[in-house]
DNA sequence: AGTAACATACTACTCGGAATGTTGGACCGT
DNA sequence: ACGGTCCAACATTCCGAGTAGTATGTTACT
């Protein structure tokens, strides 16, 4: 019970102005890295510092544990969905054109940060059955939350469009979970490839948005 | 290299005419259950044992590793999938009810095997990079074949529908994929409650099948 | 009496986390 | 200018808990 909830490694509230030495976005980028590429569980802290060569020293001067890191990709993850998103739903266009272009900023965050998406995908829900502290249960029911403010901005665009006429969703609900699911499923099958131009990318976007929007009706 | 590659416990490949005793099907129902709770490496052998009452004894007598376990989770999972949808795909109707049938079929089978799916979802290429032996690695190749196999009797659907000019797709890999994102991500959000009736579960399966086919748009 | 189907007991090893050591630079007083 | 000291930012070392896998009983059925 003595321990003190809000430290800094678990809420990160302290922004300091000056830049620090981001040493420790870098260790969060090697983190997001390395969840990808072996697992949250397979992934070791040695891991993750090897990937900046340097020992788990460093990585435990900045974080108190390795659940903490992973609430720090998780921040982040959102807080790149937040940014490519949030400016997209004061536009001032049709309902149906403003979830596209809002699915395809989405589909580019997706690809753009793939290390952070890719490893927060499905491991919030289970990580709640498996955290001990309280603390932590805190932090993650936090980190549902900001990913359901997310998703709500969604759920708002389909509301208008179905209020003005110009969406046909029987159940917006569901059409919110649809539209999340095919999106964020991009993460499983994304590849990325260094030949790649940047219109590809954003061909496979538009496309993408396109389908999830427009389904696959004539 | 001295490894006997064609293993039981790996490919199971004797499917015995006799029931036998299922005790090696109730290990694999016990796994998912604990997979899907905790995740593939929190969930330990012990606790696939307690489910059954049993110890870890019983689960490597028919199993050679937590690999092993695994695998034969994926191919079930799979198989449950097949079961619903490939008698489907004979059906005599139009591409686009067709497509929703096997939409609203593969939802079921979500709901219905939740822990199977749940325990497949995001496991297959993560594990691809830490298999050691090449024995693993070939069952893996086999089974991400299988769910290409699955996926792929989707893009005839589509492909058909095009070509009859029921389905408006520009681009059917990408529509596939949109597709079974949405669908997939079912087992992200589904929550089991008893109190829910099998009607209800249709219909919810019914409602989805229906957006990922026709999209948001009037 | 032989073997399938387990249970029990044990080992080897990984990995998270803590305790401790090291260093380079900032900020002093003189 | 300069020696001192204080501390952030690491590196090094160590430990112990947890766990996959093994080796060895035990039993019941054929």
């Amino acid at each position: 019970m003595d321990e003190h909830i809000d430290d800094d490694t678990l809420t990160d509230a302290t922004e300091g102005a000056a830049p620090k030495h981001d040493s420790r976005r870098e260790i969060i980028e090697a983190a997001a890295q390395c969840f990808m590429l072996k697992g949250l569980d397979k992934a070791t802290m040695d891991d993750i510092a090897d990937v900046l060569g340097a020992t788990k020293g460093r990585v435990y001067h900045h974080f108190r544990s390795k659940n903490a890191i992973y609430f720090a990709v998780y921040r982040q993850a959102m807080q790149y969905c937040f940014d490519a998103v949030t400016p997209l739903i004061s536009l001032n266009t049709s309902s149906i054109s403003k979830l596209e272009l809002m699915a395809h900023a989405h589909a580019r965050v997706m690809m753009d940060t793939l290390p952070y998406q890719r490893s927060i995908r499905l491991g919030v829900e289970v990580y709640l059955r498996g955290s001990t502290t309280e603390a932590e249960r805190a932090v993650l029911r936090e980190l549902i939350t900001l990913r359901n403010d997310y998703e709500n901005l969604y759920r708002e665009v389909l509301r208008a469009g179905v209020a003005q006429g110009e969406l046909d969703v029987p159940n917006i609900e569901i059409a919110s979970r649809a539209l999340m699911g095919a999106l964020n499923g991009l993460v499983d099958w994304y590849r990325i490839r260094p030949d790649q131009s940047e219109g590809e990318r954003d061909a496979l976007a538009r496309a993408l948005a396109h389908a999830v929007v427009h389904g696959t009706t004539a």
